[in-house]
DNA sequence: GTTAGCATGTAAGGAGTTACATGATTTT
DNA sequence: AAAATCATGTAACTCCTTACATGCTAAC
C-alpha cells in the first residue's frame, strides 16, 4: 500500500521553489510555472493537482483552505486550496539547491535551477554555470564535426537547421560566459584576494537562445 | 485485431522522410534522425525499433536483409535490416508534406518539416514558414507583457532567464523573416510578375536560437 | 446570453526512456 | 584483454497530456 505514486522530480523541484516565496494555489502555482519552466514545457493541471497530492502525502507542503478571509467577504470563486511550504519542505528544497551535478546542469533541469539561483549558493552556483558550459562545448564539438563531415550532402534548409542549431548553442556558451564573469566579480567582492577576471556585469544584451529549459 | 499499437507520428514522418533518400537500417536510421529532429530530442532504439516494426506492418516500408552483399564477402558484423520506402510510404509521405497547418509549425513539428522543404512544394513551405512566425509573435507579446508586468518582482537570475527566452524568440522570428524572404525571391524568379521583398539571399548568419525542434 | 477566466480534480492514454538481453568487430 | 562501436530487439516504467466532470464570476 502507500507507495506513493506520481514523481516528476523537475517539477517537484519547481513547485517548492516558488512555495518557497509564498503560499500559492494551483491555478496560480500553474501560472509560474510556465516562468521558471519556460513557456513550452508549460504543465497541465493533470500533472500539477497529483504532484501537490503527492507533496502533502510526503508532508512536504499543507494544504489551507483559503487562509485570509475565508468564509467572510470576499467569498466568492470557488474555494481556493493554498499550499505551504512545511519545515520538511524547506529543508527538502535546501538540500536540493545544494546539488552541483550534471542532473542541475542538463537541458531539461538547468533552467529551474537557474531560476532558483536566488535560493542557491555562490559556489554552488559557479559550479552548475561551469559544468553546463562544458557540456554545451562538448556538443559545440560534436555539432561541428558533424557538419563539417555531411556538409556537402546536405541540402540547403537542412544546412540552415543545422547552422542555426549550431549559432544557438555557440549563443548559450557567451550567454554563460557572461553570467560566470559576474558571479566571478560577486565572489571577488566578497573575498579580495585572488584577482580573477574583469568584464563588466552584463546587461540583458549578450544572450538568445533556447535551450536551457526552452524558454522562450 | 491487429491494431497496430505504436504511433509517434513525428518519428514516423522522420523516418518516412530520411527513407526517401535511400534505404537504411535502423542503427543508421537513428544516428540521422538526430540531425533532422536535433540532438536534444534524440530517439532512443527502444523507440525506432517497434516505429519500423509498425511502419513494415502499415506495409510503407518494407525490410530487406542487408541489400548488396548479403551472403558474400562483407559480411562481417551482425545482419543488419535495411528498410525501403514502398509504393504506399512515398504516398502518405507526399500527402504529409502538403499539410500547412498548425501541426507543422507547433514547437515540436517545425523543424522536421523545415528539414523536409526540399520534397515540400513552394507555397506549403511559404505557409509553414509564416504560420511559425506568427505563431511567434503571438508568444512575443505574451511574454513581453508578462515581462513588463512581473519585471519589479523578479530577482536578477529569473529576469536573465526571462530576457533570455525572449531574445531567443525576438532571433527565431529574424530568422524566419530571412528564410521568408528568400522564399518570396524563389518565387519571383519562377514566375515574373508581382514584385514582392529584396532582401539578399541571407547566408546562414541572421539566426540564433533554438525552438524550432530544440536543434542545438 | 455567451464567451472567457477562475478553480479543482480524475481516468485513460500517448510518446518516449531505461534497463535488459545478445553478440560480432575494430580499436586501444 | 578491455573498451568502443556496430547492430537488433523487448518489457517495464515515467512523465506528461487530453478529455472529461463540475461550477462559479466577470466582461462583452
Amino acid at each position: 500500500m502507500a507507495r506513493a505514486a506520481r514523481r516528476g522530480e523537475l517539477l517537484e523541484f519547481a513547485v517548492l521553489g516558488l512555495l518557497h516565496e509564498a503560499p500559492l494555489h494551483g491555478y496560480e502555482l500553474r501560472k509560474r510555472l510556465g516562468n521558471v519552466l519556460g513557456p513550452l514545457r508549460a504543465i497541465s493541471y493533470g500533472s500539477l493537482y497529483p504532484c501537490l497530492k503527492d507533496l502533502v502525502a510526503r508532508g512536504l507542503i499543507v494544504e489551507d483552505q483559503s487562509g485570509e478571509a475565508a468564509a467572510s467577504a470576499l467569498a466568492g470563486r470557488r474555494a481556493r486550496i493554498s499550499y505551504t511550504l512545511t519545515a520538511d519542505g524547506k529543508e527538502h528544497f535546501a538540500e536540493l539547491v545544494t546539488r552541483a551535478g550534471p542532473e542541475a546542469w542538463e537541458d531539461e533541469r538547468f533552467g529551474v535551477h537557474l531560476a532558483f539561483f536566488g535560493r542557491t549558493a555562490g559556489d554552488v552556483r559557479l559550479r552548475i554555470l561551469e559544468g553546463r558550459r562544458s557540456r554545451l562545448e562538448e556538443r559545440l564539438a560534436a555539432l561541428r564535426g558533424s557538419l563539417g563531415r555531411t556538409r556537402e550532402r546536405l541540402d540547403e534548409y537542412t544546412l540552415q537547421l543545422q547552422q542555426y542549431g549550431l549559432e544557438s548553442v555557440e549563443r548559450e556558451v557567451r550567454w554563460l560566459g557572461g553570467l560566470i564573469d559576474h558571479e566571478h566579480q560577486l565572489k571577488a567582492e566578497h573575498d579580495p584576494g585572488a584577482t580573477r577576471p574583469s568584464q563588466p556585469v552584463q546587461g540583458p544584451s549578450g544572450a538568445g537562445q533556447q535551450s536551457p529549459t526552452a524558454h522562450g
